[in-house]
DNA sequence: AATACAAAAGTAACAAAGTTGCAGTTGAGC
DNA sequence: GCTCAACTGCAACTTTGTTACTTTTGTATT
């Protein structure tokens, strides 16, 4: 059987990326994340003295490549999570919607939950949504 | 009739808000703003020498307010726009699609165009919500 | 296994965006 | 015209992210 190990080694290959420390640390944080993570979060849980500005890069290479996704917020925070079906270089197929929690502040991606569509007025041409929402989250509800 | 200074006035002190020089000019902008501008962008249109800091806060306070509201992108920038119904301090209905070109890099207020709801999981609840449309507008459609 | 080279990492310097604390000024109600 | 909370202006700082350049390393080839 695969280890987790393997499933980053093969994870990186098939997107064409080479395999190297920082990636494979990168790659583990947000593929165990339950939540969408920022840079700083993501620096957080990595190997001490891992370079921050090579985090950015290969966060920056990792969305690219089509194995994470931008998670936006109401703040000027970015913050990404690992795409969960075959996302690639051509195409990102994340058309799922997201819950902000006001009280953990965790972004959840709801993959189940499709974006719906709107219509819009005639000569706008679509190409990606983004669908957030924002209330209180299944941990955060008061005691019944 | 009311001139555009006039509504000016009207609006800070419909929400409670003193009579200032930086804001009246900073309303003024958004107001006249046919898309959402950020904070650097306001700073550009207002009155040489405003401070920054002043500017901020007064963002701020305006958006506690209901006299703006923040609309998102999937950059780390924050921008705002006028509300055009009644918002205040105690609600926001500012329940439209944005539409953000990735030509122009302009983003609408689609204020014609309703937030369409999902049905979610158990257990959330929700409380706002935000929908960007990312594509070409209008203006930047090529040539027929 | 050694080689070659592009890709990635590391380092430093920098820039943009936003915040905090505090002193001074002013709008609005009395 | 006083009064004072609200607002402004300034300095210093933090966080987030970028650019330019040199060194190291992963991988394909010999
Ligand atoms: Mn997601
Ligand atoms: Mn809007
Ligand atoms: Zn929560
Ligand atoms: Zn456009």
């Amino acid at each position: 059987m695969p280890t987790s190990a393997d499933r980053l080694v093969r994870t990186l290959s098939q997107h064409g990326l080479r395999q190297t420390p920082v990636r494979r640390s990168v790659l583990q944080v947000l593929a165990d994340a339950a939540f969408a993570l920022s840079g700083s979060e993501i620096e957080q849980q990595l190997p001490a003295g891992t370079d921050r500005i090579t985090l950015y890069r290969t966060l920056k290479s990792f969305e690219e490549s089509g194995l994470i996704h931008r998670v936006i917020d109401s703040t000027d925070v970015v913050r990404y999570a690992a795409c969960s079906i075959e996302c690639s270089a051509e195409a990102h197929f994340d058309n799922h919607v997201h819950f902000k929690c006001t009280i953990c502040q965790h972004i959840y991606c709801l993959n189940q939950v499709a974006i719906p569509t709107v219509t819009l007025p005639a000569q706008f041409q679509v190409v990606s949504r983004d669908y957030l929402l924002a209330g209180v989250c299944r941990e955060c509800q008061p005691a019944v």
